[in-house]
RNA sequence: GGCCCCGUUGUGUAGUGGCCUAGCACGCCGCCCUCUCAAGGCGGUAGCGCGGGUUCGAAUCCCGUCGGGGCUACCA
C-alpha cells in the first residue's frame, strides 16, 4: 500500500475528505456495459459512500454518431443491478442538472464564449494536412500533432481564412510549463512543457467536445475527486490546463484531485476489449453472477481488503475502501477466479435468499413456469439446499434442478449416464425396488412420527439390500439408481433426492429404467 | 516515433530496509472424506524482469537497462 501526501495547494486541488467529497461516474452510452466501466463506477461509489460524500452519475452523450438510448438504458440497468445508487443524476435529479450532456448545450456554448473573450482559447483554421505539411517542411516528425500555428493569428489573417469559407475550431492555449499533479494511485506525475499541443475544445460546426465538456461539467458539478481509468491519464494535463482556464473565468473553483485506476486486461496482456465476451457485464449476469460476487471480484481488480482475505460484502468494501491503496499495475480478468469468488457468495446467502435468486434463472430456462405455487417453491428450497455448494454461477443450477420438475415418464436419460450402466443394472434396480417398497411413503405427521420416507431410512434400506445384500461397492450399487432418478451422471445427493421426489415418483423412475435394461 | 504509466509464483495480491529460508486467494497436482459431483480438511507446485549501486542488511531506496501497456482525433 502506498500512501501519497495530501496535495499542497488549496487552489489547485480539493481538500475534501469527508461529506464534502463529490465524485462522479460519467460514461458515454456506446455499446453494452463493460466490466472495466463497472469497476470504475464501483470505486467511485465506494469512495463516496466511504466518506459519506456524494456520488454523481452523468451521461456523456455528446457524440451523436455513436451514442444510443438503449445503451444509456443499459447503463442504468447495470448500476441498478450492482446496487450502485447515485445521489444526483438522470432520474433522481439534483442541484447541478441536467445530468445528460446532450441537454447542456447552452452551458457549453456560454463557457466557450467566455473562454474566447478571455483569450484563453483561440480560433484555429489549419487542416490536419496543412499541419503535417508544415512538419515535413521543417524536417519534423509529421506525426507530432498540431503545431500551435494559429495561436497568434491577426484579425486580417482570420478574416482571410473565413473568406475562404473555413470554419475555425477552438483550441485551448497550453501553458508553457511542466504540468505536475499528485495522482492518488500513482503519486506525482509530470508532463513536460511542450509535450502536449493545443487541443480542440469546440468543433468547426460549433459542437463542443469531450475535452471541454467533461471538465466543465466536473467544475460546475463541483466534483472534488476524479477517479477514472488509466487510459485517461494522458489527457489529464490538458484537463488541468483547461481547469485553470475555467478557474480564471470563474467557472471552476479549483482543480480536482485525480486518481487513475489500473486497466483491466484480457488474455495476453491487452486491454480487455469491448469485443471480448468476458468484458460484457450482462453476459456475466446471465451466467448467474450475483451482485455480491461481481462487486467482490471487481474490487479485487486492483485493490485488496487485507493480507489474508479476499471475500467481503459490498458493505465491507465501503467501510474499508481507500483509493490511495489501489494498486497501479494493470489487472487481468480471470474468469476462474471470478467464478470462485461468486461461488463463495452463493454459499454465503441464507437458503431462502439463495432460493429466490435461483427462481428467475430457472424460469428463464423453462425449468419452472412463470408462476409457482407454494408446493413448488417449498420443493425448490429443498433442492436448493442440496445444490448450494455445488454451483459457482446460478446457471449451473439448471441441469441439477430440472430433474425435480419433470414427471418420471418425461425424464430424459443422458447418454453418458446410460453408458455407465453395467450388466448388473437390472438386478440392482430390482433389489432397490424391492427394498424401497417396504418403506412407507406416508407423509410426516403433524405431531411427528409417520415419516419413514426419509433420506436416512432410504439409505439404510438401500445399503442393506445392495451393499450388504449383493456385496456391491457403494459406488456401483448407487450408480444405476442415480441414472434412473436424475437421468444424469452427476446429480445432487441420491437419497436426499429420493426423499424430495417422494416414494411414488422414485419407484416410477426406477421401474422405468428397469424396463429399459 | 513522441509523451506518460507499470513490472512480486500461471492469475489477483500482501509486503513502505531486518518480523521474508517472501504470506494469502484462485488455478493446477496429490491425499483424506465420500453414493456421483461439489463442499470441507491436509499437503504440494510455482515468484521479487535484469544489471549495477547505497547499506552491516534490499522485494522494499537510487541509477541504468530490458520488457509490457496506454495515449497520441474536429471519439469519449
Amino acid at each position: 500500500m502506498t500512501t501519497h501526501p495530501a496535495p499542497a495547494s488549496a487552489t489547485e486541488n480539493s481538500e475534501a475528505t469527508g461529506a464534502d467529497v463529490r465524485v462522479r461516474f460519467c460514461p458515454s452510452p456506446t455499446g453494452t456495459p463493460h466490466v472495466g466501466m463497472a469497476r470504475t463506477a464501483l470505486f467511485n461509489w465506494a469512495f463516496a459512500r466511504h466518506h459519506g460524500g456524494t456520488f454523481v452519475f452523468r451521461i456523456e452523450d455528446t457524440d451523436a454518431a455513436r451514442d444510443s438510448a438503449e445503451s444509456a438504458e443499459q447503463l442504468l440497468d447495470a448500476l441498478r443491478w450492482l446496487g450502485l445508487d447515485y445521489d444526483e443524476g438522470p432520474g433522481v435529479g439534483g442541484p447541478h442538472g441536467p445530468y445528460r450532456q446532450s441537454q447542456r448545450r447552452e452551458i457549453y456554448a456560454d463557457v466557450a464564449t467566455r473562454l474566447v473573450e478571455a483569450g484563453l482559447v483561440y480560433e484555429s483554421f489549419s487542416t490536419p494536412e496543412e499541419v503535417e505539411a508544415r512538419h515535413r517542411a521543417a524536417g519534423r516528425d509529421p506525426k507530432l500533432g498540431y503545431d500551435n500555428h494559429d495561436r497568434d493569428l491577426t484579425e486580417e489573417e482570420r478574416a482571410a481564412y473565413r473568406a475562404e469559407g473555413r470554419e475555425p475550431v477552438l483550441r485551448l492555449r497550453m501553458p508553457d510549463e511542466d504540468i505536475t499533479f499528485v495522482d492518488l494511485v500513482r503519486g506525482e506525475v509530470t508532463f513536460r512543457a511542450g509535450s502536449v499541443p493545443d487541443f480542440v475544445v469546440v468543433r468547426g460546426n460549433g459542437q463542443p467536445l469531450y475535452t471541454l465538456v467533461n471538465p466543465v461539467d466536473d467544475a460546475l458539478m463541483r466534483i472534488t475527486h476524479v477517479i477514472r481509468g488509466e487510459d485517461l491519464l494522458s489527457s489529464t494535463p490538458r484537463q488541468i490546463a483547461l481547469y485553470r482556464a475555467l478557474v480564471e473565468i470563474g467557472v471552476a473553483e479549483r482543480v480536482p484531485v485525480f486518481a487513475h485506476l489500473p486497466l483491466v486486461l484480457g488474455e495476453g496482456s491487452k486491454k480487455l476489449s469491448k469485443r471480448d465476451p468476458q468484458s460484457d457485464l450482462f453476459l456475466h449476469r446471465e451466467r448467474g453472477f450475483v451482485r455480491e460476487g461481481m462487486i467482490n471480484y471487481l474490487a479485487l481488480l486492483g485493490w485488496a481488503i487485507g493480507p489474508d482475505r479476499d471475500i467481503f460484502t459490498p458493505e465491507e468494501l465501503v467501510s474499508a475502501f481507500d483509493v490511495r491503496a489501489v494498486n497501479p499495475n494493470p489487472a487481468r480478468w480471470d474468469q476462474k477466479k471470478a467464478e470462485a469468488i461468486n461461488a463463495d457468495h452463493l454459499r454465503l446467502l441464507p437458503l431462502p435468499e439463495f432460493t429466490s435468486r435461483l427462481l428467475p434463472v430457472l424460469r428463464e430456462a423453462g425449468v419452472l413456469g412463470p408462476q409457482s405455487g407454494m408446493g413448488e417453491l417449498a420443493r425448490l428450497e429443498q433442492v436448493a439446499e442440496l445444490i448450494q455448494t455445488r454451483i459457482q454461477v446460478l446457471a449451473e443450477a439448471v441441469p441439477l434442478v430440472a430433474p425435480f420438475y419433470v414427471r418420471g415418464a418425461e425424464l430424459e436419460i443422458a447418454d453418458e449416464a446410460r453408458a455407465q450402466l453395467k450388466d448388473d443394472a437390472g438386478a440392482v434396480l430390482d433389489a432397490a425396488l424391492d427394498a424401497l417398497e417396504s418403506i412407507s411413503g406416508a407423509f410426516p405427521q403433524p405431531l411427528g412420527g409417520g415419516v419413514e420416507w426419509t433420506a436416512a431410512r432410504i439409505e439404510q434400506a438401500l445399503r442393506e439390500a445392495l451393499v450388504e445384500g449383493m456385496g456391491l461397492k457403494p459406488r456401483f450399487a448407487f450408480g444405476p439408481l442415480r441414472t434412473a432418478v436424475s437421468g444424469q451422471r452427476i446429480s445432487p445427493p441420491l437419497f436426499e433426492s429420493m426423499e424430495i421426489l417422494g416414494k411414488h415418483e422414485t419407484l416410477e423412475r426406477l421401474r422405468r429404467l428397469r424396463a429399459e435394461v
